[in-house]
DNA sequence: TATTGTTATACTCTATAACTATA
DNA sequence: TATAGTTATAGAGTATAACAATA
């Protein structure tokens, strides 16, 4: 980006006081900010949001299905296939079928997908928490907490009004 | 290799502990939440959350600029335009050439635009106040108070990374 | 030369219907 | 019939290069 330098008296005025009581529009704008910084971090190990998130579940949930990953990924089950497919071809994970129910497979991770989940989630914390800094600790957990629990809230109250 | 072993009972149980200490995935879990629910509360105005956003800027900021709004939202200039053809087109707002610059427009909502603004912006709010139900007021001030600091914490970051 | 708005384009993420193979 | 995984496809949102008009 070139300089910013005076595109009238008006660019630094522009209000955002109606929007900025919503939570709606506050959460877009961190999360767009979060969302591309991570994207930065997660390129060197060729890894996007969702393949990191897929990976690091398959690791901690070794054996689990297609299904149960997209369901807790929050997902689509067409959608997580090019991923799944993805993580696969660069054998970081691999397909196993179940030889009980040989409709689905058992998700496992290699050696490799093990190793790399681990070097990304260390660069991942270490860039989230040098993003946080000048926040102090206890306004990070109590963000991360809320979110958390707002996600919980949010789901739970969709699900009452689907059932 | 190892076996796959009763999955069945392990769908209730995948473990996310080590994604829920991300920021990253928390911010996404949550927002996909509210970001489907802003979704289907805009839709009776048909408005989604992109239009919506220029609509409020522009009923708050008469005569600012496509430049000037694209830059506050976030997002770059192209994908602004289809974004205020919509709006032009149902005549909720007018692009009017400015007579000392005329590269450039100032935007200005009609009196239809400003109402449609004022009736969605009052759904939107009754709508957060009914999902956040259940969260007491303070913690609700607090997230989005963090949300807005946070955001200008990391752009700040980013743009002095950029300078 | 630089900026505003624009076109074209491509990539990612998301959502749905319909197919196959298994149960 | 129901479920797991898949294919195809369409719609959003986002990002970049390049252009015409204007400064």
């Amino acid at each position: 980006m070139s300089k910013p330098q005076q595109i009238s008296a008006q660019a630094a005025l522009v209000s955002e006081s109606t929007l900025s009581q919503l939570l709606g529009y506050q959460m877009k704008r961190a999360f767009n900010v979060i969302q591309g910084d991570l994207t930065q971090t997660l390129k060197p190990f060729e890894l996007r949001m969702l393949t990191f998130t897929a990976l690091v579940f398959i690791v901690d949930n070794p054996g689990l299905s297609q299904s149960q990953l997209a369901q807790v990924m929050d997902i689509e089950r067409p959608n997580l296939v090019i991923i799944i497919d993805e993580l696969e071809q660069r054998r970081l994970i691999a397909r196993n079928r179940v030889q009980t129910d040989r409709r689905m497979y058992a998700l496992t991770a290699t050696m490799s997908g093990q190793r790399l989940c681990k070097k990304a989630l260390e660069a991942v914390r270490k860039h989230e928490s040098q993003l946080l800094n000048g926040l102090d600790a206890a306004t990070t957990r109590q963000l991360i907490s809320t979110l958390s629990m707002l996600h919980e809230h949010l789901n739970h109250k969709n699900n009452e009004g689907k059932a």
